[in-house]
DNA sequence: GCGTTACTTTCCCGACGGGAAAGTGAGGTC
DNA sequence: GACCTCACTTTCCCGTCGGGAAAGTAACGC
């Protein structure tokens, strides 16, 4: 089981998207991204080379018939902080389920 | 079951973990809250003032044995809200462990 | 070489969150 | 009843962030 860490970089809510799509995905082509998240193309881009900067994404540029597309897909880095935050997220939320504890110090 | 629906008011991590935090109490301190989501006064009293704008949160003042202290709980529409949330981050979630499909138009 | 496609980068902006510190109001003290 | 303290609140300021618009760029196809 992946460990709880909540991940500041991927809690945003257009990269938590972005991330979760990916995470269900192999590969994701850039237009597919695009219409799925409702990003404009400079949006999209911009939070592709966030997490590619981030370690989190790698990307590929590739013909798909004759035109040129570009993959992404998570890392094992990527995949790894994704599961992570989805952990932190439940210990949150855990934590509203369950009576007020004190934290560990 | 409540309905999902993404609340970027909440989304945000100190929000998230305050709200999950009132969630789990029925009233809860000032104090308290400051201590367990180790936050400077003014950044609790912003969060609580912004919760409270928009119907998320209640507050009300006391004497707690010879102390004013200010207690704060969610309101309905507040659980509600975070409820919402909640799913709609675990349908984000699953649409990272299920294939990917269309989303609804 | 020129246009098109598929992004990428730059420029700009408004929103946001937090620290520091000044402000406020209710109670307690003398 | 003036003053002090406590428990927040508000203001001021700043750095960061995300997104739109539009200019830039690289790889083809012709």
């Amino acid at each position: 089981m992946t460990k709880a860490r909540f991940d500041e970089l991927i809690h945003p809510s257009t990269r938590l998207s972005l991330v979760a799509t990916l995470a269900a995905a192999d590969w994701a082509e850039f237009a597919f991204l695009k219409e799925r998240l409702d990003l404009s193309d400079s949006a999209l881009s911009k939070q592709l080379t966030t997490l590619e900067e981030a370690g989190y994404v790698t990307t590929e540029r590739r013909l798909s018939g004759n035109r040129r597309k570009l993959r992404a897909r998570l890392t094992d880095t990527g995949r790894n902080a994704f599961n992570g935050h989805i952990e932190a997220l439940k210990a949150i939320v855990d934590g509203a389920t369950a009576p007020a504890a004190e934290p560990p110090t």
